[in-house]
RNA sequence: GCCACUUUAGCUCAGCGGUAGAGCAACGGUUUUGUAAACCGUCGGUCGUUGGUUCAAUUCCGACAAGUGGCUCCA
């Protein structure tokens, strides 16, 4: 402690301080002599191609009430030919940056008009999106959710009740007030969830245990008061839309309808071939006024939701402290380009709602219940999925959520009618073709085609018109030369769904 | 919100104490073309905003805004 005294490092003395009565360790360095619990390299001298990364502000001991210290990152690597990868790696990586695509396909756009953080979805990202919408209702369909519509405001009262007001005000835009015509003042909230809304279609009439499970679903758009320094791109915006839907059941039902919303969300990833990583999110038992609900509730909740992964066989990790103040849930993490993690999916517990919205349900016993709620969102945000789903694909989407499917070219102006005509049949068909009947050349065609990563280019030339033939060039494989009308579209077909 | 950096044409980017330049795009022509970008011409910018220093600021300094990388936060 002395020697820290000695050279001025507060930090580190702080730090000795609440290591009083145990064991630390020193590293040594040259000149240079550190506290740190390890492991140290030997020396500098086994870093031999070292590259600096970035600099950053970091608050001391991750507090953003405390001071802030300049963290430089770096890395190093034992051989040459590693670092050289690594940059490399790096810079595919930013190739794959969905801000980038975004823009270079049309996809979404900023505007600082509008507001920062307010993004914009162009017609070929809204394309993309109500794609994936369709193929989610399609599930929630088959398993028995109705789907809903509420409105983008709500009384703050109701977020009073809910407590997500007090608990989140901050993270919220101010409510909007008035005076009515009679003199009454009101305050709404634009609705940064859409919970409370579902909670009150549910409470909008009586329920028996018969009726349950009660699957409310709806695509709700949700506006919260993100920090300046946050936003970023699509993973992190003020506007967005949740794919949502809140389950009530008995609690003889809980797991089971946990199984089948996990399974949901597993089957939204395995669709998009997707690495994703599972959370148990729990409270943080040193920090119990930070949730709602006592002991009893919570211990029994996090039992069942770790029983649900256990039963299922998930391969998972348990987050301290990750928990909603309503409930544990599970979260479901991947990667962007760059590395950085994001929470996409998620499946949560909560007994808290039921209670203060009063919700219930008439049991066999002829006697009132409360339900359990199951909140759910497998892709999470429609904003972040599209930003991973971007980077994941490299913007190369697959066939069926390419905004553009088919790029059809004619060669020379001879071929055009027999190019509309071969358009409108696959329009006709549900395709999204796009003819480009300009005095170009072809290879200026093809190029373009493959850049905006339409995945198929069909060309036509004279040789095709007369044959009846289209010449075939998929994205990423080249050319494939001539097929009939006929073997295209079975090829197409096989790619339509999924 | 905090720290650092960045901000020049629709896009990607040069440049600089003496009021700006390229490629692509757009527009007008010419070209009718066979698997990744034909040719010629035209248009296009109060150099993020706002103060200051200076004879003179897009350039130097400050503030603000936005973006980027982190930190904090994330129902």
């Amino acid at each position: 402690m002395k020697y820290f005294q000695e050279k001025g490092d507060q930090y580190k003395l702080e730090l000795l301080e609440g290591f009083k009565g145990q064991s630390i360790t020193l590293y040594k360095q040259g000149a240079f002599t550190d506290l740190c619990r390890g492991t140290h390299v030997p020396s500098t001298g086994f870093l031999k191609f070292p590259k600096l990364l970035s600099i950053a502000g970091a608050y001391w001991r991750g507090d953003s009430n405390r001071q802030v210290l300049t963290r430089i990152y770096g890395i190093a690597f034992p051989k040459k030919q590693m670092l050289e990868d690594f940059i490399k790696m790096r810079e595919e990586a930013e190739k794959r940056d969905h801000r980038k695509l975004g823009k270079e396909l049309e996809l979404f756009m900023i505007s600082q008009t509008i507001g920062g953080g307010l993004p914009v979805w162009l017609p070929n990202g809204t394309l993309v999106r109500r794609l994936l919408e369709e193929f989610l209702r399609n599930e929630l369909i088959k398993r028995g959710y109705q789907e809903v519509i509420t409105p983008h405001i709500g009384n703050l009262n109701m977020y009073r009740t809910s407590g997500h007001y007090p608990y989140y005000a901050d993270g919220m835009f101010p409510p909007i007030k008035f005076t009515d015509e009679t003199g009454r003042e009101e305050e709404y909230l634009l609705k940064p969830m859409n919970c409370p809304h579902h909670h009150q279609v549910y409470s909008s009439k009586p329920h028996s245990y018969r009726d349950l499970p009660i699957r409310l679903a709806e695509f709700g758009s949700v506006y919260r008061y993100e920090q300046s320094g946050e936003l970023s791109g699509l993973s992190r915006v003020r506007g967005f839309t949740q794919d949502d839907a809140h389950i009530y059941c008995t609690h003889e039902q809980l797991k089971a309808e946990l199984v089948n919303a996990i399974d949901l969300t597993q089957l939204v990833f395995k669709t998009f071939g997707m690495e994703v990583k599972t959370r148990l999110s729990f409270r943080d038992p040193a920090n119990k006024e930070k949730y709602a609900g006592d002991d009893a509730m919570w211990d029994q909740a996090e039992r069942e939701i770790q029983e649900v992964a256990e039963e299922m066989g998930l391969d998972y990790f348990i987050g301290i402290g990750e928990a909603a103040f309503y409930g544990p849930k599970f979260d479901f993490i991947v990667r962007d380009a760059i590395g950085r993690k994001w929470q996409l999916g998620t499946v949560q517990v909560d007994y808290v709602m039921p209670e203060r919205f009063e919700l219930e349900y008439v049991g066999n016993d002829n006697a009132k219940h409360r339900p359990v709620i199951i909140h759910r969102a497998p892709f999470g945000s429609m904003e972040r999925f599209l930003s991973i789903l971007i980077e994941h694909y490299a913007g190369n989407f697959p066939f069926w959520i390419a905004p553009v499917q088919v790029s059809v070219l004619p060669i020379t102006d001879d071929q055009i009618p027999y190019a509309q005509e071969l358009t409108k049949r696959l329009t006709d068909l549900g395709y999204r073709a796009k003819l480009d009947d300009r005095a170009e050349k072809v290879n200026r065609k093809i190029a373009e085609s493959e850049q905006k990563k339409v995945p198929f280019a069909l060309v036509i030339g004279k040789k095709e018109v007369e044959s009846g033939q289209v010449a075939v060039r998929e994205h990423g494989v080249g050319d494939k030369g001539a097929m009939s009308v006929e073997a295209v579209l079975e090829v197409f077909a096989g790619l339509k769904n999924a």
